[in-house]
DNA sequence: CGCGGCTTTGATGTTCATCAAGTAAAGTGG
DNA sequence: CCACTTTACTTGATGAACATCAAAGCCGCG
């Protein structure tokens, strides 16, 4: 038997390693949650009952820390899991996580996924494996932002939605100005000050929320040669 | 029967979910290295081809970057699993590890951790707990260091050292200003400049590479207040 | 309509890197 | 052990990168 979920990316991944009998039961338990922009659907501090995997849409992680200052952790696509990092670690959620378009969610028990790790190598494996990789991922973000100048940080983000969300020449940016001062560590003023340089000096087109990317090579040369 | 390396924290982690023949495998499996201090036993590149504990001793995770500026990733004390980051996601290594001190490291066939996580349900949990909380440390480290004024992050190495380290009112610095320089992102000389500054402040004592913290509130109060 | 949040620009000051120069410390070869 | 080289450390002067403060326009929403 088949999901009803047929073109859900989680299956790809589970479909290797688990023995059909299993999957059966595994989507079953599953449950659908479509949410629309805007709504924050894990909060900082909840108890992690279930496993979330993102499904289709655009989301952000965000925390705030001691001093009460909103920081924006990551962004998150689908294929990604949204909950990973703390599920296996710990009781609470460290990070709170947000839609920034409309998206859909996959909820999983985690008694069901905790089992599946203790009676199934493989799928243990995997689970380390996607981990570990989405860990380093933001690793190496968060190294790579702290080395480079606002010039380089704004150019990395306004790339990492063309090429990594987007695909295409001009697109909505999903984010505000002050989102991307969040997540760059930037004051708000310098953001905006840096796209209307970027604009004045004809690398894109800005029509408030609306980006074009006009000199691609420009914007990668200025983020690679930002130290 | 008991491992030779009896008092070897990584036992207590895997007594608890290894089954006593599973141990012993895994004990007479084990090769151990006594490394001095500035060695560089990973380097980023390198397939990996076994798993890696710190005994005793104390290590940095590094690399270089594109521009060719070597960054400090983290640094690990026992306890830490120096190759996790990569071992299960990748084929090579991402960063390298040099010891800052005197340094134990036991090494483990990689196969054979494989086949634990395949065959045991109870390590492949622990091995995904202790991955995640890993890498959670490092994640909230530099979303962290991001945010503060390079006074905040001085301190915060000192504090990190005495505090997580040292344990003692005064200690001799594992590593040069340059090496803080690199974990912080500032320059050389900023770093010595407010190391002096908190010297002249009377917050710490400095001879070298000999440090007294004494006023510890103070140091403290400056890491939290900025911002 | 008016209020609050997002955006923009300018003026100003702080934080920090860079350059230059010099001193101390530590390894190297004779 | 000393002369020599290299590397680590330190301080000052200067400028660039960035934050903060202030003021104003825009826009959606009750």
């Amino acid at each position: 038997m088949l999901c009803s979920c047929n073109n859900c990316h989680i299956k790809t991944i589970f479909y290797e390693t688990l023995i059909s009998n299993q999957l059966d039961g595994f989507c079953e338990a599953r449950t659908e949650l479509v949410l629309s922009k805007g709504v924050t659907f894990i909060r900082q501090g909840d108890e992690i009952k279930s496993f979330k995997y993102l499904k289709e849409g655009l989301i952000k992680l965000h925390k705030v820390d001691e001093t009460g200052k909103t920081q924006i952790i990551s962004f998150g696509k689908p294929m990604d899991f949204v909950s990973i990092h703390n599920i296996f670690a710990e009781k609470t959620y460290s990070y709170s996580v947000t839609t920034l378009e409309k998206s859909i969610i996959c909820i999983f028990d985690l008694n069901i996924i905790n089992n599946l790790v203790k009676t199934n190598g493989e799928f243990a494996r995997k689970i380390i494996q996607t981990t570990t990789r989405s860990a380093n991922n933001i690793i190496s973000n968060s190294l790579d932002m702290l080395g480079r100048s606002m010039y380089g940080k704004i150019a990395r983000v306004l790339l990492f939605f063309q090429e990594e969300i987007y695909f295409t020449y001009g697109f909505d940016l999903p984010v505000s100005r002050k989102e991307i001062a969040q997540y760059t560590g930037l004051s708000i003023e310098t953001v905006i000050r840096v796209i209307s340089e970027f604009r004045k000096d004809g690398l894109i087109k800005v029509y408030g929320k609306r980006i074009e990317i006009i000199d691609k090579k420009g914007l990668k040369a200025i983020y690679e040669y930002s130290k």
